[in-house]
DNA sequence: GATGAATGAGTATTCATTCAT
DNA sequence: GATGAATGAATACTCATTCAT
């Protein structure tokens, strides 16, 4: 393994800031839900964290609900985005997953907020989080894919790609899990999370790639 | 692979029966906060699963919050008394992580309504969950100890077992986790978990353990 | 005045004994009440307090509401049978009053529970609290029927009975309140009810007494 | 004793309309916990008294505590204003009486459900009423200074002045006692606290009044 | 009689949402 | 758009009372 983090492929994926005030009451919201549970998060608390008044938060989001599917939305858009560009490039298998979840680790080593939030609400029957429901989806349909695509084209050994993605999507949680709840410091965390990652791509090449 | 299934392992993990209307209060509570989340359920849907008055939910429990706590506590002690077994067990570490990690899928498709309570929950800042707090506290700690003892007896290779232990209990959650949210017919998720397993057990085989 | 104590006319005031349980629950529930307020009493409390079973006190009850007028109702007997008595004896207005304020001062002294609570409800709109109604009122009937008396008989100056009634037991109960809330020594609480009593008594003698 | 009543000293003791929705919601809960106690009294009483919504009540008040604490505290605040306004005036230890008490009894002449209140709760182990607690505290603490004012300066015989304090509040609140549960047309019961007041200021001057 | 588990009506309190300013 | 007071439906929890054992 080269010895660069595997982290550091960081890039602008935080790219943010449309209409200010939506953004500004997003953020406080993603705030203190993650660190109350959605469940005991008050629009009051919102709304004061984000230094507007109660009824501000009413001109951008229908309601409490709305607020949390646009969470959802956005973490989502971000990966999103950046899956599907890594689609159209020429990369294996292996470096497409090395890339897609060091994105995934880095968005949250930036910002933790949002990704406390998918860990805990994601996995809710929320009549609110709709398609982004399970805590990974996005995560889960992009390794997927590229196990498929592995798989076809020879790279990697023949395996159950719904379950291998599983398997792989939740280590990832888990590392994050671990980490999120384990490591106070900010900056012990994204060294943890590189070292995660290492190790379960290490894993990987082991157990996935195909014998040449 | 051999060929019986590592799921074979099965025991009576699932002994109950204690106080009846405590364990009936239990049961149901469970059910309902499994389905609609801790907090969409109120104590009146649960006393009306239970079958009774609101006010024999609080001659069992202290409240809500009581009540979750003791669904984490049970399901907790039904694992630690299991691994608490399994380490005076003479077995290699990979039989160890295949039997525990085996029942603990094997208690999750017996009764699934307490798993999905500690993913969803287990993550929260419930002031009441407390030592329980993570999702799979107790697998975490099982899995940590034995890669720990497996590579102290040359067994294993040489990893951070924290970080390892993350990975595999991580890729356990999102096996169920996929299963719970995927796969309804109860019969069919046994065998995928049981696939999930497997599969999981190889890569660990392949990717852990001392060049012999 | 005389030196000896005001409130040395002691007599066996509190003789009780009667249906052991039912007594033993209204000792309890007097007790209870008398520290935690009526509203905030319960029957478990005075269950608990009693050392008997829930049902059992309403074995002997019909309720808390009965409770408390049963409560009253001993404690308006005692005092009812002792002024009756006393209007039988030949004493001059003012010796019967000393002795009718002595006697009850005297039996606060003894068991301040009871007095504590109708202190404290006696003046509340309970529906059960009925005749009783008013903190004072067995006391308050009998110093006005002294005061008609003794004005009748020319012993006292005129004045309208109803107005001095009032002052009277009124100036009774500030003793009591601020000996019941001030004094916690049951030994000094004695002598201080002594000197109120003596201060009282003399105010009287010189504002009521008919100039001979 | 002289012509002109001594409650005529009637003064705008009542002066009151700050904010006006949370004093609106003070009158209304003193108006229904005066007639139906405070155990009895429910939240939804006092919003409907007020004509506001049960939320309302709360955003005034923390809770039906604070409320008690708040009534008491208002009426407190009556009396401590006029009591050290009435110490800066040059007046013999009668007139000081004379007035304070007028006060008193003309404030509760005008509203009397505060003061049914403070009768009925004042007493009671409220862990909320605090300070304020016994039923005349304020009136309690002006008539002891009076009276160990005029002692000190030879207007008055030596007396303990913690026990004629109680003696004289006391008398005051049973005067209240007999008219608030007596008298139930308001003009009339001027007429009998004024009949009350002029008898027990006769009482006090010719047993108190030092010889001269 | 004694017991205490079961009951469920009753209540305090919260908080998402609205809307007049 | 921004505000935040008003709203009242929703909900956790209490406790007097009953009744089968």
């Amino acid at each position: 393994m080269s010895a660069h983090s595997v982290l550091g492929v960081k890039q602008a994926v935080t790219a943010t800031g449309e209409g200010d005030k939506k953004e500004l009451i997003r953020r406080a919201a993603a705030r203190v839900i993650a660190s109350q549970g959605f469940g005991r998060s008050t629009i009051d608390m919102i709304a004061t964290e984000a230094g507007v008044a109660v009824g501000t938060v009413y001109n951008y989001f229908h309601g409490k609900d709305d607020l949390l599917r646009h969470i959802f939305a956005v973490e989502h858009g971000k990966r999103a985005a950046f899956f599907s560009e890594l689609e159209k490039r020429d990369l294996t298998a292996m470096e497409r997953l090395a890339q897609g979840l060091g994105m995934h680790l880095c968005a949250v080593a930036e910002d933790d907020s949002a990704a406390r939030i998918v860990l805990q609400e994601g996995l809710l029957p929320h009549p609110c989080v709709g398609e982004a429901r399970g805590r990974g989806r996005v995560l889960a349909v992009f390794v997927r894919s590229v196990l498929a695509a592995g798989a076809a084209a020879g790279e990697l050994r023949p395996a159950n790609p719904d379950t291998v993605a599983a398997l792989i999507t939740g280590a990832v949680q888990g590392l994050l899990e671990a980490y999120l709840l384990g490591v106070p410091d900010p900056g012990g965390r994204r060294v943890a999370l590189d070292d995660g990652l290492s190790e379960l791509l290490a894993l990987l090449r082991i157990g996935l790639e195909a014998a040449k």
